[in-house]
DNA sequence: TATGAATGAGCCTTCATTCAT
DNA sequence: TATGAATGAAGGCTCATTCAT
């Protein structure tokens, strides 16, 4: 693996471990074990490290979205498969999700917002499924776009409560899933189709 | 205003937009315009602080919760007042959601649990509204506290998204909210009222 | 007791367990249970507070050194009552006996130099004993004072080596100390009255 | 010289004036005038410069002590040379032997006991020659070991007497030390082979 | 591409002391 | 006699970054 990947794999693990203000490029260096002026041979300076990872993470996900999608599926079919290809990428892959979702816009003026925002394009991945649904007849929903964001804000409230471990200890972890994740999608499709 | 009330006040901002590991004494102090110092007076140490911070958090939205239930209510109308009020309480006040729900557990180091996880009495709140619902025949779950999670995760979805502005600019908030909770709950009852 | 006196009391303890440097106003006023600020109503600050722990060791020292004399006594016995006071006082009372010690004249510039030295006193108590065994003929020395230095010197050396702890922990305190303290004297007598 | 040997010389100083509590990493710099952070680049941090201090002064005293011994020598001439070399290196490198006897364990915390005690190897030298006496006949004592921190004590207080400027005014230093540590060493002889 | 040395700024915290009450 | 509030200074230490090699 080139120096620059592991540079990218240790600062994934100490960003999701110590947050963006305790992940330190001594650490990251010492835990690559190369000297700490290395990393900027190959990072201009921390906020371009926090930049590539965050790239990487969002194409990560865009990546098994798209892989989900398959020419024949219906939209309710295509629905329910992105659903699953969020909920699993979020799961299996905790911390490229917590990177993309834990910087705040808001905190990164530093960072351009273009590509910061490629993420927006999942949702209107989404929406133009819906929007499909629409035109097919089997989705009725006033805004597309809209009713994007309001399915994936749900499931990301599942996959986050997850991640960061705010569950009760009494509830198991997958039927918990299950259950939020269908409820999630067959509320919306019930209610979109039914009138 | 107490000088123990500016401080919870400042820090309440610092802690939302820089997170606790780069939310400074100093800062704070500087802020408030006492010396560093100062803040020992009224708070052991930092950590001590943010305790305070997430406890009066939490006691709030308890107290916002609480004040939502009235005797005379059907539990399905409990239901939906609760996620209203959870709802208000995220969008009025913003910080103080971020602070129990978005500061990463990991970054608050030697943080004593069981005060931390209050918070899994709100959930309790609702679970027993959904127990009471299937007690009187009008919900059916099979594990109430499952569903209350099930429902809290996606209404912190919803909450979460727009407080951490993560919603597209093109749809505007209060729409999306209001259909976005709608969906949350007509889509838990209908689905657990049906068959 | 006074709480002059509770504090002339937890100073001795953190002076000898922590040395001058961090024993802090604080840490006594939070053990004799009082507020910091009235430490300052008894001592003027922490200065006067280590010369009100010098003087009152002293004294003490040399309070139980008169008391081992007695009038009947011959110079020789009264060489060897002098010798085991000294011992007693530094082995009974370890903390006295480090704050008369520990602190070194050079580092102290601010305390009088007439009152840090009477432990001078003690010296010359002892050379005087001395002088008065060669008046009377059973000690020959030429220089009784520096004689006097010279034992004191070497009691000093064990007591503060078994103070300190440097023995080894193979050796047992009460018979080194014997044997340390019988051949200081000894010597001394012997070698001076012989020739 | 290297920084390290410049920070290394000015801690001594430091230590010696001020004790461990009150030397400050600050200060040492300021007084080499580098950055305070640059002393962190050669020890990791104040404990670890403290015991190279300490590391060093042992095996300095250690040599010196070393080269005292020649093999010709009987073990009563050995016994003297050790003395002698000993009360050098205390009057001629004040410091070393401060930070070796002087600086309170207490002080120290954190310190690997095994290191500090490298010291212990200077006394079974002493032991050693005692016990060469005692094979030999020259020498009667019951436990070389206990003998040689007898003899050791007296000495350590000679010296630390003049060191720590203890010494009445009045007493010129040099005949001061000739005659305690003669009375020291021949008191022991004469005590020892008498009988 | 890689590094060791260096640094100014900042971190949390403790200190001795003062002042108003 | 006692205190709570306040503070400037200092403490050990870590940080992101630069520079010469």
């Amino acid at each position: 693996m080139s120096l620059r990947e592991d540079i990218l794999h240790v600062s994934r693990s100490l960003l999701v471990k110590e947050g963006f203000g305790k992940m330190s490029m001594r650490k990251i260096a010492k835990e690559v074990d190369v000297s700490a002026t290395s990393i900027y041979l190959h990072f201009k300076n921390k906020d371009e490290l926090l930049l590539a990872l965050i790239e990487s993470s969002i194409a990560h996900l865009a990546d098994i979205l798209q892989k989900q999608l398959k020419d024949g599926d219906d939209p309710i079919q295509k629905l329910e498969k992105l659903a699953d290809g969020f909920i699993y990428f979020a799961l299996n892959h905790p911390q490229e999700y917590e990177i993309i979702y834990m910087v705040r816009p808001e905190e990164m003026p530093k960072f351009p917002k273009e590509k910061f925002n490629q993420i927006r394009k999942v949702y209107e991945l989404l929406a133009d499924i819906i929007d499909e649904g629409c035109q097919k007849g089997v989705l009725q929903v006033e805004d597309p776009l809209m009713s994007a964001y309001t399915v994936w804000a749900q499931l990301h409230g599942v996959a986050s409560v997850v991640i960061s471990k705010r569950l009760d200890t009494r509830i198991p972890v997958e039927p918990f899933v299950k259950q939020a994740v269908d409820h999630v999608i067959q509320g919306f499709i019930t209610q979109k189709t039914m009138v």
